[in-house]
DNA sequence: CTCCTTGGTAAGTGCCACTATCCAAGCACC
DNA sequence: GGTGCTTGGATAGTGGCACTTACCAAGGAG
């Protein structure tokens, strides 16, 4: 297959794909000739991996670049790999450790590891993403000057739980071993849009229910 | 309480503000004289909300501005200007009809919302921006050869209802009823980053517990 | 009267995801 | 063997966005 079919194929422009190859997010093809390369079928899922990621998922794709390093590093074991694809994927900015609203998110986000009993996610609270991107959000939602209970975000917190066991069971029983990696990362970007959508959908749904359409 | 003092209080930049203020995120302030321009606790919390929508909501500035039009909009009653203000929010790119994953999509999800008994939202499927959200996710999902039972997607559902519930419930109560737009706003733009946090924080616990840090 | 600060405006910056334009080497057909 | 189209690859340009810098004239303070 030449870049013309696999543009045809995945419906992306022939100069975007160019683009990905020089960008390093897509392996170059088998050279056949000067003027003719060769691709596969790998190279068609991979390419629409990066597509859902940069296009469903919004990724920049200097991130999409640093997370399939990840993937392809074979060096590693899986879960870490996982890991660490997961964690190159983009983050709030920094918080700002002097503002008191982070400092009061930061107790408050520790507090609710400690009721829901997340002993593991406790020891990442200095490095993960997820963990500040939490915090960023809890903080600004208290500068803002709402005041919820804690039993609120423990609710929603015992929610996502259940949904990232759907994931992962998901990710057990499915994909085939080599492509645990990758279908992580799919799932994880891909899953977080659809988890964002369900949540306006019902969001729309119950308001209709309660107010009607007014 | 001139800009600078604005500036101070907000920690957001005075050339930001006033770029903010150019683009009629923020309403001017009270011209106290040619070179003098009082603000109050209003702009503030204003500025607060601006801040959060695009810094933690990765709202784009054209589309602060459409939302904050509609909570702005006194002619509308709260449940339409809810509404409206919600699908002002960023969308994902619109989905391509010709494409046979999307309209493989666009089955499945009517299925869903039928399953669920979300009769207000199949109302909705050819305005609603969530729905052709979940459309593209679902598509792109499929379109990387992922096969999963249609059960994974009514539990996700099913845990966003809830969710979406608690939000709804949390609104009823709390706020002031003048509050009720802005925070509907402020809380569909935060709290989303807040449950992908804790989707992923969820993941990683999970992830640990299962196979360890190896 | 001098100097600093103020709010307002215009132009510039840096980043990013493409996209348009060239180019020379092949290949296909007459 | 010549003509013209297609190919992959390189370079430069585009458009959008969120600021940020530089500048300005009008107050006000000492």
């Amino acid at each position: 297959m030449r870049l013309a079919r696999l543009s045809e194929r995945s419906g992306v422009p022939v100069a975007t794909i160019k683009y990905y190859l020089r960008e390093g997010l897509l392996p170059p093809g088998r050279q056949v000739n000067t003027t003719t390369a060769e691709y596969d079928e790998e190279h068609l899922r991979r390419l629409r991996l990066v597509r859902a990621m940069i296009q469903v998922g919004r990724v920049p794709v200097a991130k999409v670049r640093e997370v399939l390093g990840h993937v392809d590093d074979e060096s590693l074991g899986r879960t870490i790999r996982v890991g660490a694809a997961l964690w190159a994927l983009p983050q709030v900015p920094e918080p700002d450790e002097d503002d008191e609203y982070v400092r009061a998110a930061h107790r408050e986000v520790g507090a609710l590891l400690s009721t829901l009993g997340w002993e593991n996610a406790k020891q990442l609270t200095t490095i993960s993403p997820a963990y500040r991107q939490l915090v960023v959000a809890v903080a600004a939602f208290r500068r803002l000057g709402y005041d919820w209970d804690s039993e609120l975000l423990v609710t929603r917190a015992r929610l996502m739980h259940q949904a990232a066991i759907a994931d992962l069971d998901f990710l057990e029983t499915h994909p085939s071993e080599e492509e645990k990696v990758a279908a992580a990362v799919a799932s994880a970007v891909l899953v977080e849009p659809m988890l964002q959508a369900l949540h306006r959908l019902a969001q729309e749904e119950e308001t209709a229910r309660r107010y009607g359409f007014e």
